[in-house]
DNA sequence: CAGTGGTCTAGACCACTTC
DNA sequence: AAGTGGTCTAGACCACTGC
């Protein structure tokens, strides 16, 4: 145990602490506080991967030990990193690294609900996975040149039967090189859950930027309408931890029946 | 318009207080915890209007003698309140009721930034403000009649000299019932800001609904666009403390050279 | 300097899950 | 029964604001 304890004053045991301890009563707050620094190790340890989405961590008992500070500390660090939802805690079992393999989390991401404001079961058809160089939209959004190799995944969305969502998926090779038709055609869940569970990639968060325009040809063809029909232009850029970019998506919606939504406070 | 000084209402509610007092010491935690209780008796404080917009509450150790918890417990349930930006903590001054009248919430609810990903300041104009009928989408959203009266608002916003956005405002009338042309065009900072200091109506969160629609006649028409160009329609509900509607909103949105933003996380 | 929010501790007990 | 997260307390001290 540390502990600058405010009561111990000038024993012997004191220096034994001394001795082991570095002296922090005469340099307190000058740094982060205690909480902050905690919750940056855990993100550092996400990042590289030490601890794998669902994966049970310490308790917070076992933390507060192994970096001797208060059980109160270690909670108020990990309370962030659970409103982040990068940690899911579980009453009696433990806290757990946040999945996209939830029912819960399977529309995290997508903000479409139809004209009653449900957001409806989706069918999904991949109508192409290829590795290619990708528009500089893309490579500019992962910080890298016009002559890298993306992982490139078309896709349609359907929801009862309609074709609603036409997308175009980049994902960057090192992370996603083996990625494959067969695979995503025989993948049930979430695209993310499938990104987590063969590539080891989660994505923490996204930003999404919206235009209406007209369809481009392609996206018309496979959405069954006219050219002059206005779409919703979604652009996204989805990262996983340490705000590192891993996939742009460049999307288009059908809002005739359907509609973006989204909660503002 | 506000001033009933905080320590009159912080009597009123520590009244309140001692009436609902109970005996916690035999019964623990059947009901909700402490800290929610807490919450939920500020909440109502905020709904009745006994704590106005800006002003300052009483100190977390007052309030935790008056709810007789500690500190500690008064600090989770405000540190929950904070961070649904209801109140606002200044360390070494107090705690604040949460106000729009500052620069930094002038554009949390309008999520539009141009190509650069920039949020442009805006120049508006108002171009009516009436009392009259309302469409079905409007009075539905308020749970009233047909035949109920609104205060309708149009206004044009413009970024760079460029009229960008085209709205309609529809508020309810016995909040917002004197409120005129006059006002608005003599009012500088946000219409949430003028809506809080002149009617006492603080608007806490909003939802949004966007398809991408060919623009109303008018909207090109004020917008200076053709009939045929795609904008984002947004409609919008924005509610007070108690989830109570309070104003609905359309608006398009030329997005050519700017984009609706939002994150995801 | 007094008062306020911000951090931290040590310890108690409750509610839940798992074995 | 053991272990985990969830609530709550009492008290200490730090950092900041305003008089």
């Amino acid at each position: 145990m540390k502990n600058f304890s405010y009561f111990l004053s000038h024993s012997v045991y004191m220096i034994s602490i001394m001795q082991t301890k570095q002296d922090n009563s005469s340099k307190k707050y000058i740094d982060l506080p205690l909480y902050v620094q905690i919750k940056h190790k855990i993100l550092l340890a996400l990042e590289q991967g030490l601890w794998k989405s669902g994966d049970l961590i310490p308790s917070e008992s076992d933390l507060a030990t192994t970096y001797e500070v208060s059980q109160g500390t270690i909670r108020k660090a990990l309370d962030e990193l659970v409103q982040q939802q990068l940690l899911i805690r579980r009453q009696g079992s433990g806290t757990f690294v946040a999945t996209h393999q939830e029912e819960q989390s399977k529309y995290r991401f997508l903000h479409l609900a139809n004209s009653a404001g449900v957001i409806e079961d989706s069918q999904n058809k991949i109508l192409l996975c290829t590795h290619q160089k990708a528009p500089k939209i893309v490579y500019v959004s992962f910080k890298m040149q016009a002559e890298d190799i993306f992982v490139h995944i078309r896709r349609l969305m359907s929801f009862n039967g309609k074709p609603i969502v036409f997308e175009d998926i980049w994902l960057p090779c090192p992370l996603f090189g083996d990625i494959s038709l067969e695979l995503l055609a025989s993948w049930s869940g979430s695209m993310y859950g499938l990104f987590e569970s063969h590539f080891g990639v989660h994505m923490t968060h996204a930003e999404e930027r919206i235009h209406a325009v007209l369809p481009s040809d392609m996206a018309a063809e496979y959405l069954g309408i006219d050219a002059l029909v206005p779409v919703l232009d979604v652009f996204r850029v989805a990262y996983t931890y340490g705000d590192r970019p891993v996939e742009v998506r460049q999307a288009q919606y059908i809002t005739t029946e359907h509609h973006y939504f989204n909660r503002i406070g």
